[in-house]
Order: C-alpha cells, then sequence, then structure tokens
DNA sequence: AGAGAAAATGTAAGCGCTTTCATAATGATG
DNA sequence: CATCATTATGAAAGCGCTTACATTTTCTCT
C-alpha cells in the first residue's frame, strides 16, 4: 500500500543528502551525535527542499507537543489579550508554544475546546475562570493533564489556580465610595451567568454594603455584554430605576467607560453628579478625562505565574502552591469623589 | 520495541469493545457503515474510557489537519481580536479548527510562526498584511499551500488578497480636512518598518497634501507604537514642532484617541482649536466625546472574505479573485471640523 | 601495526490512526 | 434450501517521525 504526498519529509531528506533518516532525525534533534560533515550536508538538503518537521508525526512518538493552550472567553478585550501576550511570552522563552482557543462565556463551548486542545495533544491548559463544566474538568484530572485556573482562586477539585478573590477585590472600589459618603448605589456588571468573576464581584459589592445596611434593589443591578453601547444603555437603566443614584460599581473598565461617556453624553459632570469605579485597569483608564477610579489587577504578573506554575506541573516539580495570588490594589483617579450634598 | 503512555487509544477502546480497531475507526468517521448495535457498545466504551482521538496521528493519515492558520502582529489591538473573531466563526461553520499566531510586527517571528503552522500541518493561512519575507511566501507557493494577504491589496507574487487600498482610503480623510480649509497638518503614524498599511497610510497622505502644494516637514511626521501613552507623546511633540497645525492625520484610531486626550489634557478644545481624524473606526470612537471622524474599515466583512476565499482555495475552485475589495468609508463626526481663522 | 574503545551511521520497530483488501455474516432469490 | 449479492467486520500496511540496537568507521594505545 503505497501513497505519498507533495510534502517533503525526513526521507526525501535521507535520500537527496544520501544518509539514512535516523541521521537527519539526529542532525536536527541531537547535533553533537552526527559529523560536521554530514551534518552541514544534510542542512544544505533541509534548507534547499524546503523540509519543515511534521509536528504531529514527532510528537507521535516523542510524547510531547511542546504546545500549552491556554481557554479565555473571548479576545475582544484588550485585558485578555494583554494576559495572553505574557503568558505565550514565557511560554516560548521556555521553548513551549501556544495554542490559543476562545469560548465565548459558553461552558459547552470551553468542554469542546478542552477536548480540542487534548486532541492536539497539549501538555498542559491554562483555563480562564472556574466556570467549567465539571466533567471537562474531571477528564483533565483522570488523564493527569496539568492545567491551572487564572483568574479566580475558588477552584473546584481544589485545583490550581493563579489569580485573585474577585469578591474581596471589588470591595475595595466599593469601600472607597462608602468612605466618600455614598449612600445610593448602582451596579453594571457583566453577565454573571457562567462567569464566576462577575458573580463574585457583584456578591461582593453586595456584601459590604448589606454590611452598611445598605440593600440593593434587583433594578439597580444592571448585566450587560462588556461593550460600551451596552454599557451605555446600562447606565440610562440605572439612572431611570433610580435617579437618586450617585455612584457606580462597574464590574469592568469597559462598562465603566461606556458609563462615562453616556453619563458625559447626558450632560452630567463626572465626579460632580456621579462617581464611577472600574475593575482591571485596562491601559485607556489612566488617560481618560476624567481618568477613571479603578481596581488595578496585576494581570501580567497572573499569567506569568500560570505560565510558570503550569511549566512546572509538567516538569513534574512537587509542593507547588495550591493557590498563587495576583497583586490587587484600588487605584483612586478622578471619576470617584464624595457624593454631592442635596 | 514495546512502549506505551496513560493515554486512551483506539486500541483501548477496541480491546473494551472486543472490537478492532478498524471497527472503532469507522463508527467515529463512518457511521452508516456499522452496525447499531457495535456503534452503541464502541459509544459507551468511548463515554467511559474518555476517549479522544489523537489529532496528530489523525491528519498524518489523512492528509488533512481540518485547520487553518492565522498570523497577525498583535492580539492586543481590537481591530485584530474581531476580525479574527469573526475568521474563526467562518472557519468554525465549515468545520475547521483555527491556529492564531502573532508577530509583534517582526518579520523573522513571522517567517517562524508561518513554517510553525505548516509543522502543525495547517491546510491555508491568512496573512495580516504584505510585509512577509519573501523566502516564506515563496516556501508557501512552492509547498502549493493556499494563503491570503488581509488587510492590504499590493501583494507581491500577486497573491490573493482580501483588504483595501492604504493609500486610498487614507486620503478621504486627508481630502476632507482639506475641504474644511486646513493648511498646517500633522501625521501621527504608526512605526512604518515593516508596515506595509502604516508605510502605505502615510504615503497617501502625503501623495495628495503634495498634489495641493502642501508639502510635510519631516518633524510633523511622527512615529509611535499603537499605544495611548505614546500617541500623547506623540502628538506634543507634533505641537512643539510646528504649533501653527490645525489638523491631526492618524494612522489608527488608537493614535487618534491618544491624541485626542492629550489635546483636551492640554486645555485645547476638540474640533474647534484642533481637527483630529482616525482610521479604522474601532468601537469606542462613535462613543467619545468629541466622537471621532474616522476611516470606517468593514473588518468583519474583510475577515469573513478571506475565511471563505481560504476554503474555496483548499476546495480546488478555480477562478477566483485575485482581490477582494473591503468596503470602506469616511465617517464624519465631531472630532473634525473647519480650520480655525487666525 | 593491531586490538579494543569510542564515535558515527544504519536498520527497523512502533507511536495512534485510517483504509484497502480479505473474510465472515447476513439477506435475497429462485 | 442452495446460491449469490450485500453488508459488517477484521488484519495489516503505512502516514512521518524518533530511537534502541546492530553495524561500521575512526581513533587510541601499546
Amino acid at each position: 500500500m503505497k501513497r505519498n504526498t507533495g510534502a517533503v519529509t525526513i526521507d526525501h531528506v535521507a535520500a537527496a543528502a544520501k544518509v539514512s533518516t535516523a541521521t537527519v532525525s539526529r542532525a536536527l534533534n541531537r547535533p553533537d551525535t552526527v559529523s560536521t560533515v554530514l551534518k552541514d550536508k544534510i542542512q544544505d538538503v533541509i534548507k534547499k527542499l524546503g523540509y519543515i518537521p511534521n509536528a504531529g508525526a514527532r510528537s507521535l512518538m516523542l510524547k510531547r507537543s511542546g504546545t500549552i493552550g491556554a481557554i479565555v472567553p473571548t479576545l475582544d478585550n484588550a485585558i485578555f489579550a494583554q494576559g495572553l501576550a505574557e503568558f505565550q511570552k514565557q511560554l516560548n522563552q521556555a521553548g513551549y508554544q501556544l495554542l490559543v482557543a476562545s469560548t465565548n462565556y459558553d461552558p459547552v463551548i470551553e468542554t469542546n475546546q478542552i477536548n480540542n486542545l487534548l486532541a492536539r495533544g497539549v501538555e498542559g491548559i491554562a483555563l480562564f475562570g472556574t466556570s467549567q463544566e465539571r466533567e471537562a474538568l474531571k477528564l483533565l484530572k483522570t488523564r493527569s493533564i496539568p492545567y491551572i485556573h487564572v483568574g479566580s482562586l475558588n477552584t473546584p477539585f481544589n485545583g490550581y489556580a493563579s489569580g485573585y478573590d474577585n469578591k474581596e477585590a471589588i470591595k475595595l472600589g466599593v469601600k472607597h465610595l462608602l468612605e466618600k459618603g455614598h449612600k445610593h448605589f448602582g451596579i453594571l456588571t457583566g453577565i454573571t451567568n457562567n462567569n464566576d468573576r462577575a458573580k463574585d464581584r457583584v456578591a461582593g459589592a453586595l456584601e459590604l454594603l448589606a454590611e452598611k445596611k445598605i440593600r440593593l434593589k434587583p433594578e439597580v443591578i444592571v448585566e450587560c455584554r462588556y461593550e460600551l453601547q451596552e454599557a451605555r444603555l446600562g447606565l440610562k437603566k440605572l439612572l431611570i430605576s433610580n435617579p437618586k443614584i450617585t455612584a457606580i460599581i462597574c464590574g469592568q473598565d469597559v462598562l465603566a467607560l461606556g458609563a462615562l461617556l453616556e453619563a458625559q453624553n447626558q450632560g452630567m459632570k463626572i465626579p460632580r453628579d456621579l462617581s464611577i469605579v472600574g475593575f482591571d485597569d485596562l491601559e485607556i483608564s489612566r488617560h481618560l478625562l476624567p481618568s477613571l477610579t479603578t481596581i488595578h489587577i496585576d494581570a501580567i504578573g497572573m499569567w506569568a505565574q500560570a505560565a510558570n506554575h503550569l511549566m512546572s506541573q509538567i516538569n513534574g516539580v512537587d509542593n507547588l502552591p495550591k493557590k498563587i495570588k495576583t497583586n490587587v490594589n484600588l487605584v483612586i483617579r478622578e471619576s470617584s469623589a464624595a457624593a454631592p450634598k442635596r
């Protein structure tokens, strides 16, 4: 059964260089075991033929692919794009390749993506958040594929994590607003369904407010996608629901940005008429007019840690920390101020 | 030479289901050729064992991987993130998987990424722009790997493209400014080195200005990375170089955004004191205060077309169009107005 | 110069999969 | 109920690669 393709294989190289495939393979993988003469000749042939080793066949033999996967909700948010860039940087430095997949916040798609990455032989996976289907995580466990959750700490099955406590993090912002004397709040959050981070942030905010005997009615908690248009609509709704609101707690900077823009469009002065607090500290936030008070997350560090932890797992390092805490801090800028007196 | 791994293979499934591997394979790939009884049993075993076929081994046999690659400069720019999302959507609908790679605007990295994708057996590649190393493109040609340039039309080797003429596109903005009576211009551009789009935009602007006998001194053309901080610095430089400037032509909306923010920070009123025109029409641009006059690119359509063209190439469709023109149009908003009289 | 160690190269198996071809089971037909 | 066409299965090869093992070449010493 003789078949054949157009692609240049190691056999072609071997033939053209008049050596065995073993020698070609060695020239590529353990150059010090091959004589200089042959090495040079083989390199010449490789260049001439444009030979590129087939990664699939290679990892079939090696039982390792040199790839690591990352699954994020979307690429369309600077916070992920930057994090992945750092993740990739760390992996590349250690000789790994990154395979990215996105889920659009859908756990079913996420499970598919996990299977996909597994099929491609990734040696480890970074999962954003903790809203994965339990079955999918169990699969990783039984296959003993190293994985790590990024961005949250409350991991199922006591899994590893590089992240922070979203509930506590948002409280930093809420506390700040409380200290500024605000009494009437609105919350603008991302879709909480299948999003543990968004859920935790809302929960955290409500928790702290409840401690201060402030109870929010459902209509001043508005969910919307992380888009400016939606955020603007969201703010409108909030302001209509309760015109006495003086402070908006946002689950993400994009939402805060939309809220800010909408408020300004309506002629409000920020922070005189309305205080706005965001979350994540995107690059733009510090440049806005007024600049945005927000919770800064060390996303770069978080992803860097995730990468290194994952690689340590792969290398069988033991006594690895279960949870790596990401630095989180409130950055007070211009979008928040004392509650207006009435 | 007996080796072995932890992973569940088709052999395990076959053994557990007491059938041959061939039957398992058929149950998966051509279910109608297998009896219902066996199919069910096999499915059960697969579920129980958590079997996931090895994609590498599979494509080794099939001579096709079901994957398509895309190489972009960076993920950290909404314009790419959104485009890729659409690209992926189209591919998935047709049963293909997307492999993304980024180059950080470095042609050497780009060549590496092309090799990487080739090693992984991608059946086609979308390349952003036309600044690839000629060698890399030649390799694709000789290997007859389908590929398409996205975002530019002036392709080397008469390659396929889904994009637009950057030179002509920017002229729309410049023309608009000229009509508004502006005489003193500054250009804020991305790094033009290894970036044909950025280069073309500058060239286009200069060309049209030259037609109107306006010649720009080098110091009123500043290059910077697509970052707000850099853009703000860039605007500062421009304003210092020539305080008479009344209009800023920006190579991208991020730059325009930075310029706008910086100008406002300096207390200038936009567009009264300065007109700003961007490029790309990011989501944020319409929401800004003032909203941004910019060149709208139908990035979604562009990537959708690229995906479909690529798949047509793979399917051997002939008489494919060489160039698919993306819709481009000037969107006049609030950041541009008549030149101030002095 | 010749024996043995060391280095360089080749041979061939097998990674997990699909598929051709051969064989076995089943169905249809007179 | 025997015969032939179908249909369902299995055996085994081979995709491109690495590597254990066998073989050949080269280098060191005495």
